[in-house]
DNA sequence: ACCTAATTGATAATAATTATCATTTGCAAT
DNA sequence: ATTGCAAATGATAATTATTATCAATTAGGT
């Protein structure tokens, strides 16, 4: 499993560094975490004291390149990467509008909307879907206040 | 049409100023178009040449604040700026890879992943789809290339 | 162990956006 | 119509995320 990363950079004549493996190691263990490139920084930096946070940019855009990594924005002025799970079509995120919180959304209904646009001379290749809202919690939350 | 935002803004006692109309008659003229705030200062420099950018970007935070105008995110490190069209939620955008056309998608069917959730406990108020691919113009090109 | 091109870390540069602040102005009250 | 003042503006400095530069280091083939 990690292993194979270290694949994909040695076939793509990549070096494997320890820089590298140690972001890579934090990505493995943060999976299905969306973090900012300073955040990795700030947790890369616990075991690689030394790392540059330029490296951790151009190690991650990398990987964005090699498509082991997704980099996304969500309108907050910076970008948010996570482990590319490697389907065809990206999974959804829904963001709560008063926790914060980035939930995945694994279903997938769009491929109708898709037949639509290609009957019509589109060709869609990928897809990036946001849904706000409440969360479970903060729905609950809302409908049964328990302080204030 | 347009006098209905001079009333959104005196309802909210903002003042009516003469940047705050040009900015608006230039979003007015543009619909359809998803601009950048330097395109929209560079717009409504040719009514306004004292205008400062600042005013701009300020103003283009207001109205979207107002819910007037929604801004949104294609991942190019800057913001576009689009009126709002008021449906509760707001159209879909396809980016072609190759020509960079934004065009907007009217069709609506996530409806159904909307209905999944919300049995989840979710409360969905809005989304945001961006679909990538190639626009029919690009598509056809791709197939049957004229030149080069 | 050596060679060399790739990589790194430090830091300067850039680009978009936000904050500051003295000046100006819309508009409500007179 | 005039005035007073909070709100708004323009110029520009500051900030923030990201990218570029470059000398020093290093991975990995020989």
């Amino acid at each position: 499993m990690f292993e194979s990363y270290h694949q994909i950079l040695k076939r793509n004549r990549y070096k494997v560094t320890p820089q590298r493996k140690a972001i890579l190691e934090v990505l493995d263990n943060t999976r299905g975490m969306h973090f900012t490139a300073e955040e990795i920084y700030n947790q890369v930096k616990k075991t690689n004291p030394q790392i540059g946070i330029a490296t951790v940019y151009r190690t991650l855009e990398l990987l964005v390149r090699l498509e082991i990594v997704y980099k996304s924005s969500f309108d907050e002025g910076r970008h948010r990467y996570e482990f590319y799970e490697g389907d065809r079509h990206f999974h959804h995120h829904f963001l709560c509008n008063k926790c914060g919180v980035i939930i995945e959304v694994e279903e997938d209904y769009l491929c109708q909307l898709e037949g639509v646009l290609e009957e019509r001379g589109f060709m869609i290749s990928n897809h990036n879907l946001r849904l706000y809202g409440l969360c479970p919690a903060c729905h609950r939350k809302e409908k049964h206040p328990e302080t204030r």
